[in-house]
DNA sequence: TTGTTTCATTGCAATATTACGATATAATGT
DNA sequence: ACATTATATCGTAATATTGCAATGAAACAA
């Protein structure tokens, strides 16, 4: 199958597992490590920098993209791209409400 | 290829992918929201509850075992399983400390 | 013992993901 | 115009993930 049923579960369940598949691969964590690193970027600086294929790091950076956690601007023949803050912290603050939650006391094990 | 290359990435990018991937799944999200939000729990009780074939939860039990993230006591002939609380909370501070980096405020986007 | 309940494992089909060579595109320099 | 640089897209091979029917294993009940 390899076909997540996304129709049985609540919209917040499916955006939290978008959200953390989009984490789910070091490259894409480095990616956006870098970003946070540094003010400016572009695409091949994250080639050097990560050491996988060009068209690696540009489908990594499409898929973050997708999600709308980065954003990019055309500057010339290159392209800046950056962590899009407004939706990066509206993502931390859906992640924090999952991560956050606490346990009852009286658990069985 | 389908493999991701964890060598060339440092051991906290590969945890948190690792902790990432296993949310990746609404149903991985659910089952983790169901042991927060009630004290004792059995495999069947979670079959019902989310939809998905026994086997299905099965596996996806077998998951979030593995990384730690939840244990199971074998009570008879049902498995009690819960959250690990300790291992949850190591779980949270890698994950916070990736999501709550701040964004250095000249940016070029 | 025989059946029942509960969960795990196996095996497999369908689909998704990852990686990269080859190529396309688009802006810039000469 | 032509070459160069930077990134995107296409195509494809290798591997991973998801889901479930069938079956196994273990504890319990009658």
């Amino acid at each position: 199958m390899g076909l997540a049923k996304t129709e049985m579960f609540t919209d917040e369940q499916n955006k939290i597992s978008m959200f953390a598949k989009a984490f789910g691969h070091p490259a894409r964590v480095a990616i956006l490590q870098h970003l946070f690193k540094i003010d400016t970027c572009i695409c091949g600086d994250l080639v050097s920098e990560i050491g996988l294929a060009q068209p690696t790091i540009s489908q990594h950076l499409k898929e973050l993209k997708n999600l709308g956690l980065i954003k990019g601007n055309v500057e010339g023949t290159s392209v800046c791209y950056c962590i899009d803050k407004d939706n990066w912290s509206s993502m931390k603050g859906i992640m924090a409400q999952f991560l956050d939650q606490d346990i009852s006391s009286n658990s069985c094990c």
